[in-house]
RNA sequence: GGGGAGGUACCCAAGUGGCCAAAGGGGGCAGACUGUAAAUCUGCUGGUGCAAGCCUUCGGAGGUUCAAGUCCUCCCCUCCCCA
């Protein structure tokens, strides 16, 4: 693969899977090309998983090529069997339309949806799914998709057992539906995905090459894992959004920060738009010197920022060193108001302006129980305001920061009731 | 349609009348060590309560018993084999 983009993406180990690697290499060395990538609103946000395939889209326009986001309000109503283990309950339409809405404007910020020839497209299938005709669908796309082939994909296949329905079992269908659509539409010749979506992304290249006779490609990108084995983008408190009423800036900086040593450079590489020599470097510092962990403030900072923009980094960066190098019961009164505008807060109200630890670590869902919190307060990992807690009778007042463990800061604000 | 196996806590899985809020493992949380890392070791891991205790929980509904995850009846669901 002589492709520079392509060259790049393997340097980055972002290719799990390609089609016809040569000739996808010299259709992308030849001419701007348009690359396809689709989100389902299942969800009002989307999450630190989906920066791959997004960030991938941006390499793309990086190289001269034109990315299209295709958000799927009309697949989004069908629901992908890829990865579950089972049938899914149909979203309400008003949600799937809700949430579509929502995917469109976050994906604003990662792409140059203005700017002359490479300029961004963001469509939405649900604008020709919804048109579909059975009797010409049937007639016209279904005759090229043999049910043996169909039944064959690893999606399909791992829920023979357990079950799936004719709705789920024609997603394939629609989702190469919608590669031909573009093809059409605008001449998009390739698609990317995550792994799991190779199935559904050839279903599309064989749909145009049978329909059209015009060649198409597909790329996948690997499945982020951790190097534990645990399952990446999660952390105590859930996933970990893109959308910052979600997660905050500074929960993502800490996030990103943690990264075991061992993940931190397919991290950097995977997650950042930084040059493979200056990731290579970082990765020698995390050798010599782990306990700087310059690479995980590099990874904060560098991804933080593309989700958003450098004053949330700066402000992150200002709060967690507030918080986690100095004192913090010595915190001014300036630190104290940003910090707790910036982790995640609470308001308690208590009629007499003073709530008991056990209930604020209830109220800010540190703890699931009462019996919980005590347990923690017993075993010392509570710290209010830099002050290790060791009595379940202690009461706060007025603002103040908890620290759950090493790791965890909420604040609380005690309110009149 | 016939035969068999099974449904236990977040997951896997033991338990076949009381000592069962239920072994063990995984996962999660915390403590120690460290670097806000990994590995390791230790503790906790249904709710409430300072505690003793009380309440809810072993697919569902009934029943037997002083006592049921464990026995009986009916029902629901899953898997496997045969047709």
């Amino acid at each position: 693969m002589a492709t520079p983009i392509l060259r790049d993406f393997q340097q980055r180990d972002l290719v799990a899977d390609v089609t016809a690697p040569a000739e996808f290499a010299a259709h992308l060395a030849e001419a701007p090309r348009l690359i396809y990538v689709g989100f389902d609103p299942t969800a009002d946000s989307l999450h630190v998983g989906n920066l791959v395939p997004l960030l991938g889209l941006r390499r793309f326009q990086l190289a001269g090529h034109r990315p299209i986001v295709l958000v799927g309000g009309g697949t989004g109503l069908i629901g992908d069997p890829s990865g579950k283990a089972g049938e899914r309950a149909l979203s309400p339409q008003e949600q799937v339309a809700a949430a579509a809405a929502r995917l469109k404007a976050q994906v604003r910020r990662f792409l140059d949806f203005d700017r002359g020839p490479h300029a961004a497209l963001l469509v939405d299938n649900y604008e020709w799914l919804s048109k579909l005709e059975v009797i010409p669908f049937m007639r016209d796309i279904g005759k090229h998709f043999g049910v043996g082939a169909m039944v064959a994909r690893e999606s399909v296949r791992a829920r023979l057992g357990t079950g799936i329905s004719f709705t789920e079992f024609s997603y394939q269908v629609l989702q190469a539906y919608d590669f031909l659509a573009l093809h059409e539409r605008y001449g998009c010749t390739a698609q990317m995905g995550g792994s799991d979506q190779w199935g559904n992304i050839t279903a599309g290249t064989e749909l145009i090459r049978k329909v059209r006779g015009a060649a198409a490609y597909g790329l996948t990108l690997p499945l982020v894992a951790k190097a534990d084995g645990t399952k990446f983008g999660k952390t105590e408190s859930g996933t970990v959004w893109l959308d910052p009423a979600r997660t905050s800036a500074y929960e993502m900086y800490q996030f990103w920060l943690n990264t075991p040593d061992s993940d931190v450079v397919r991290f950097l590489k995977t997650f950042t738009f930084l040059p493979i020599e200056e990731i290579e470097a970082l990765g020698r510092l995390v050798a010599e010197a782990p306990e700087k962990r310059e690479a995980q403030r590099v990874l904060a900072a560098e991804v933080t920022g593309l989700v958003h923009g450098p004053s949330a980094v700066e402000e992150a960066e200002r709060i967690s060193r507030a918080l986690f190098s100095g004192d913090v019961s010595s915190l001014s009164e300036r630190d104290l108001t940003e910090a707790l505008r910036t982790i995640p807060s609470t308001r308690v109200p208590a009629a007499n302006g003073a709530v008991l630890v056990t209930e604020a670590l209830l109220a800010t869902g540190l703890a699931s129980s009462r019996r919980a919190a005590r347990e923690l307060i017993a075993t010392g990992a509570i710290q209010v305001n830099g002050e290790r807690v060791r009595d379940t009778a202690r009461e706060i007042t007025g603002r103040a920061l908890i620290r759950k463990g090493k790791t965890t800061y909420v604040g609380v604000e005690v309110t009149p009731a």
